[in-house]
DNA sequence: GACCCGAGGTGTACGACGTACACCTTCACT
DNA sequence: AGTGAAGGTGTACGTCGTACACCTCGGGTC
């Protein structure tokens, strides 16, 4: 965890012959050791698992560190800096399974592991939709997922339209708009809930039949947020399958 | 646009007699007429569509109103309520076509209106994923949604994975990673535009098979951001298409 | 006319936040 | 011993959302 910051360091208080003179004897780490990117990232990632992403500021994760918050600056120029290095940990992440040659059963791991990754990490999805710019380990994911599309001889045209239509399902979310009303209290959920069959009645319908398929099966209200998943990918893919199969062309479209 | 905050009011200088003696005469609005909930939220609309959802503060829209900060409080309960009501705003400009009953058809027609009065205001995207719950006009359109799939014959049970495959797809935007390094200066464009092709090769084919078709025609790199989604729309609704013909159930998937 | 009451606008204030800038340590290398 | 850079500190500024106490009206009741 590390959020001791134990003997009040002040900076000068701290005992020179008891923390710098045992280097090696680490089992009690009154000097911290020196901030590095890559601990600043880490440490910002924990923070933001833990206690989302929302309540991650330079200040608190300074304090996480020991730290004054403008020490952190000397390793990150700024939050978008930090933000932009989170992701690019998470995407790197990703594991990529050997790949068999057969386009669409590649396509499906390579985004199942994507979603994995960023799965470990709430928040991930909210940051990198925020992120204008691409960073390098995005754009590396980008490429080989491109490659699995070209190497199963689909036409650069198709994939070049088919990852616009992946959207940012390529990334292993698929936000999710049926799981709304999530945590707020259960007086107004209730009410709604009620309210909901004469106002909203199709929707009704699905949840009444959701609810009767998978009964209080934990996540949201009936849904295999999972399985959703893989539907919604399946059906683009199969999609993509018969568009190839049949010989499709940007120009030969309606 | 009324920026003016034009007599400089402190509350007690106005003349009463000018201001309130002809409430009739509207010509020369010295004294700005009582705010209200409707009022607030149009200007809030008015002003992020303009100068962006980023700098849409409660002090700058007081100002711009001609108001103190805390004056809007008393029409909205903070900003998270002010956001809501700016898109149920927005979502509640979503116009609906009669319906044809042909139900492919007729969703098309509503994804594609309520993509164009999301368009209307660049910064609905952001904040409609950002919010948690749903508003009730976005339950509205949800429902008349999956009413059109309801009424052209779908199970409920493969509406309701259709609505989950949809996404965020059917509010009309679809993420557009591809569109990215969207406004970087020149510069840092140039160096990383050189350096893509050996980086990654797949992506720089489709680049620049992307640029050969539509050389500079505006919008990104050469990609029509409407034909890409009413591919990726056509795609999903054509797959669904195929399930419903096939006699799909959940129960039945692999 | 006196009264009051509640809706609506004001003023001040607090505790976040990101970060500019000048400073001080520490340490490797000369 | 001397120097320069790397890394941590302290203070300060401007911005944000909003709590809370106030003031000011216009309209209803007695």
């Amino acid at each position: 965890m590390y959020t001791c910051q134990g003997p009040h360091h002040i900076g000068l208080e701290v005992q020179p012959e008891d923390a710098l003179g045992s280097p090696s004897n680490e089992d009690s780490p009154v000097r911290r050791e020196t901030l590095s990117r890559d601990r600043v990232l880490s440490a910002a990632i924990e923070c933001a698992d833990s206690n989302g992403i929302e309540s991650l500021s330079m200040r608190s994760l300074a304090q996480e560190l020991g730290v004054v918050p403008m020490a952190l600056y000397k390793h990150v120029t700024n939050k978008d800096d930090l933000l932009d290095g989170m992701i690019e940990a998470v995407v790197g992440e990703i594991v990529s399974d050997p790949t068999t040659g057969e386009w669409k059963h590649d396509v499906r791991q390579r985004i199942l592991a994507a979603r994995a990754a960023l799965r470990r990490h709430a928040w991930s999805r909210a940051v990198l939709e925020s992120r204008s710019a691409m960073t390098p380990a995005m754009l590396d994911y980008l490429d080989s997922l491109t490659g699995l599309f070209l190497a199963g001889g689909l036409s650069v045209d198709l994939t070049h339209h088919v990852m616009h239509a992946l959207g940012n399902r390529m990334w292993g979310f698929s936000q999710d708009l049926f799981a709304a009303t999530p945590r707020s209290d259960t007086q107004s959920f209730n009410t709604q809930r009620a309210a909901l069959p004469r106002q909203h009645p199709h929707l009704a319908e699905i949840a009444r039949a959701a609810l009767r398929d998978e009964p209080g099966s934990g996540a949201g209200p009936g849904c295999d947020e999972q399985s959703e998943f893989e539907f919604a990918l399946d059906l683009v893919l199969d999609g993509v399958g018969i568009l190839h199969a049949t010989g499709w062309s940007s120009a030969s479209a309606t």
